[in-house]
DNA sequence: GAGCGCTATCTAATCGATTAGATGCGAGAA
DNA sequence: TTCTCGCATCTAATCGATTAGATAGCGCTC
């Protein structure tokens, strides 16, 4: 069994025509047919089961349909649900993706973008978790387009798609200053770059009069940042008003909380950044800032497939704002 | 610029050789090479950036080296961390991987799994959510072999790998007793197909001589699970012990007795059986018997992968046992 | 010194779809 | 009747890597 599929020429010969034809009909090709002679390729192809040989054809037509994307790690709900709607961009325009998890090792992003230009991929979605390094750069060389979406480095030539972070931290102070707190914290990523950066400077500005503002620093892990509340309860340090830069780390803090018994909302209001479908399940429910996931997605990927690559691409572009979501961890709905 | 990428030809040329030699090269090929010859072409092809071209041998050699993933939703944290342990046991083995994400329509399925076997993958790993359809038949018909990872088909040929759920309930019931617990309820889906009905029939058989048993019913989402918990605690009717059949269900339920004022562990307590890295940060942490995702995900890919497919494959294949976590949900580490 | 065996290398067919150029055929014009 | 145009179709080159079969060159043996 296990018979060789069949081709373009089977289908050809059992519709007495040419291998030219046969295509033409397949593709509403280059050519018209005869009707008559169109109806008998679509039953002789209905007959044998053929599918088409993508590969073949991508030999032939230099496009293989196929997009990559490189992602840190799609276990993370952030990086899942962007994955998950990248995905889905593509499908909706016919094409299909090629994942691969780099982790947060730089090498291992090389690495990715290596074997999937071997694959000779139309396009290249990058979602980079810090902005070390040029990934998309051996695709530019090799003629393949990229994109960087939530993250990009700061010379590439790759178009980078963001969520309006700014926007996202004043909406966050201004609702937390509305519940009448004074001070409000931030709890940061342990570097400045990216886009945990740009927040971070969103709300020095933001807080630019207020007294003492007071910089958390975690990595990005709900277990760094239950370590870091646990710690910051015990020694009497934890602030009253907190926006964390992640959904992570904010689920990492209402772990930590819960097990001080520190009660959120009472004696910590806490708003998060990324808005990702985690958040509207945890105990208490999360305050977050939304953002468009699926709009950065279907930006990024029209970007991608566009035909004319204007001559300087927009180094940053924005999709959309990030909506706050008032739910219970800031005060809202008691 | 965008200059046309070198080909073996280009190599050859270069280096002063045929085609033949620097493919035998490149490949440690079929035959010897003098070893000055070899430098040389290593040399050419290095000065070229010389990258083979996946597709053209794919097309000559027959095997892409991609294997297609066919999900229900990577943005679930569940489906999220098996897509990407599937994907890194493929990478172990040199393997790309074309995902897709059907949601929860076999529609979608089938259409995934026809546009994977167009692209000539070498092999279909299908997480699927429900029993409905053998989504693997169309591929076995062509001939590319297939497995099912976490579900499958009742009377499909393509093997399903699995986790020992029978076992694991059986450990969440021991643990909830050894806690004291005289009656333990099960919150299970809204059918009883798939691991969830496994899970279910080993309740039933672990709480036979217990008193009334409670059976629980919803979909699998944190807002089903939330609302039904909201529902039954104002109703006077929740349960004092509870095993939820998915991590999501239990952080529904969480999140509903938050909201309800209901303290877990000490008037609820809870274990799940999925244990899914989200169970370890939330409040309180949740006790879970943790399925082996990543043993799952390489027993599926060697299975797959391993050359002679056995004449009678085995219908169904555990991979490790699913260890219980005891945290604090169930009433643990007070 | 003719013949043999061995190695290193080259030539060319092949995978399956695409498509430009060539061909065949019939209708209408002159 | 003959020539031309246009449509429908066929022929064959092409994409780039793989590899079986052919060949060239060298060292040995008898």
């Amino acid at each position: 069994m296990t018979k060789r599929a069949s081709t373009l020429a089977d289908v050809a010969r059992r519709a007495g025509t040419s291998t030219a034809v046969v295509s033409y009909v397949m593709n509403n090709g280059p050519r018209p047919v005869a009707a008559a002679t169109r109806e008998r390729v679509l039953a002789a192809a209905a007959e044998l089961g053929y599918r088409p040989n993508r590969i073949a054809r991508a030999l032939r037509s230099r496009t293989t349909g196929v997009v990559g994307l490189v992602l840190a790690d799609a276990s993370n709900p952030y990086f899942g649900a962007l994955a998950r709607f990248v995905e889905q961009a593509l499908e909706w325009r016919e094409r299909l993706t090629l994942v691969g998890n780099a982790g947060f090792s730089a090498e291992r992003q090389r690495h990715l973008v290596e074997r999937f230009l071997a694959a000779q991929v139309d396009g290249l979605v990058i979602v980079s978790p810090d902005t070390a390094g040029d990934a998309a750069a051996p695709a530019e060389a090799a003629g393949v387009p990229a994109v960087y979406v939530h993250n990009g480095p700061a010379g590439g030539r790759a178009p980078v798609v963001a969520a309006d972070n700014e926007g996202a931290v004043r909406a966050a102070v201004a609702h937390l200053r509305e519940h009448g707190h004074r001070s409000i914290a931030f709890l940061a990523g342990p570097h400045d770059d990216g886009p945990v950066g740009v927040r971070r400077e969103a709300w020095d500005a933001a807080v630019a009069g207020d007294p003492a503002p007071v910089l958390l620093r975690c990595s990005y892990s709900r277990a760094a940042a239950d370590a870091l509340t646990r710690r910051l309860v015990s020694e009497g340090a934890m602030p009253r008003a907190l926006i964390a830069a992640t959904d992570e780390q904010a689920i990492g803090v209402l772990s930590g909380a819960w097990a001080c018994g520190l009660p959120v909302p009472d004696r910590l209001a806490l708003i998060s950044l990324d808005g990702t479908p985690e958040s509207a399940y945890t105990a208490p429910a999360l305050t977050v800032t939304e953002q468009p996931l699926l709009a950065m997605a279907e930006r990024a990927v029209d970007l991608l497939l566009s035909p004319g690559t204007p001559a300087e691409p927009p180094a940053r572009v924005e999709a959309g704002v990030a909506a706050l979501v008032p739910r219970r961890s800031c005060g809202c709905g008691g």
